[in-house]
DNA sequence: AAAATAATTTAGATTTGTCTAAATTATATT
DNA sequence: AATATAATTTAGACAAATCTAAATTATTTT
């Protein structure tokens, strides 16, 4: 089965606003994707009716199994589409989020495969989401760009945004791999470069350009 | 202005059928939609409000200047996908049509433009079709893809579907290079190869592949 | 627990793009 | 030139997705 463009645009907020397995009211819903609360309820007939989710009169609404199938696979094609637009294309990471919700509605598991392999299967988008596989499955770290890390947070290294081989080489010289401990001393909103520590031994600056590519976990 | 899916459908439709200058007929461009001259007629009022196309009821039609300004960036992304899908996702050049039909309707320039210099701007799709410039001026040429040449027919190669060093590196050993004289001598149906002589000189095979990249305009 | 307020749903209208069936215009035939 | 046929347009209807305004249900306040 097939979705339409607003359909799946309504799946995807949902996804989105009922995090875990939270219940999600119709206002949010309607905020979320600025239209009107009747608007929703119109679409949540058609979605219940084609059972992709749960939902009660007044009483709250989220996705059963086959429509958080349904989210993940656009999530997916979403996740993927901007690593494409900033790795390939060179675009801003905050330029692309717009061009990703038309592109993430194109239908071809094909495609998406082929776009998938074409970019070494990356596990983070450019904003350090992690990208469902085929299947769903996705890291569920809670992660998060280094360039957000809080000032004295001991972390660790758990993702780069890129594969590239000037990054590899960066981070080769710098000691920094998957693993590595990092903590941020200093900032320095001149540049938004970073004073940062890894391994609680050698301290360096990171550019902002770095900081954005490298995900980390709190510890 | 900015147009919706279908408009840009009946524009695209109207631009391939009349060929030149000529005029297009409401069940022509019902056929080639696949949809009922009744809709076609409802399309033509709306798209002539909009100064698309010059249409006088019962008489026929043809794209405004504006009209053909609009078909050709429809175009232009059209090919520009398919050059994608085929050169850097490697997908066959018979399975990327449907799909760039999609992905012809995102609108974004910045993306298109993004798109054409990591192409490195190229000047022919796979098909060996011309892709129209950001002003919508494009080879002329009625050259074909070397596979389709008639055995016996002189021609000279205009143009390759790709600018990939593996591909520059046969065409320089074998060299050939725009300009040359090309003529199919024999065709061997068990793997498409092709026996060809050029500049009525030197002779060898050709396999599909190659056969399939290269654009000869006949003499 | 009743009244007031907030959230949600229903009813009915609108827009876009499509359709069928009927009416109109153009073209071809005799 | 009149008639038959083919092409095109009009009229009216329908589905999808949206909206406003009114009605209904839930929640909060006193």
């Amino acid at each position: 089965m097939s979705f339409s463009t607003s359909e799946e645009n309504y799946i995807k907020a949902i996804y989105h606003l009922q995090k875990a397995d939270g219940v999600v009211t119709t206002n949010e819903l309607a905020a979320q994707l600025a239209t009107k609360a009747a608007s929703v309820t119109d679409m949540l007939k058609k979605l219940k009716a084609k059972k992709l989710l749960h939902y009660e009169k007044y009483q709250g609404f989220n996705l059963s199994t086959e429509g958080k199938k349904i989210a993940l696979g656009i999530v997916r094609k979403h996740r993927l589409w901007e690593f494409f637009l900033v790795e390939k294309l060179q675009m801003g990471w905050d330029e692309v989020h717009e061009i990703a919700e038309e592109l993430e509605h194109i239908n071809s598991p094909l495609l998406i495969e082929k776009l998938d392999a074409y970019l070494d299967h990356p596990k983070f988008d450019p904003h350090g989401d992690p990208i469902p596989d085929v299947h769903g499955k996705m890291a569920s770290n809670r992660q998060i760009n280094l360039i957000d890390l809080e000032t004295g947070t001991p972390s660790e290294v758990c993702a780069v945004g890129s594969q590239s081989t000037e990054l590899l080489e960066l981070l080769r010289h710098r000691n920094i791999s998957i693993g590595t401990r990092i903590e941020v001393k200093k900032r320095f909103t001149f540049d938004h470069s970073l004073e940062v520590k890894i391994n609680n031994k050698t301290s360096f600056t990171v550019s902002q350009q770095l900081a954005q590519t490298l995900f980390v976990k709190p510890l």
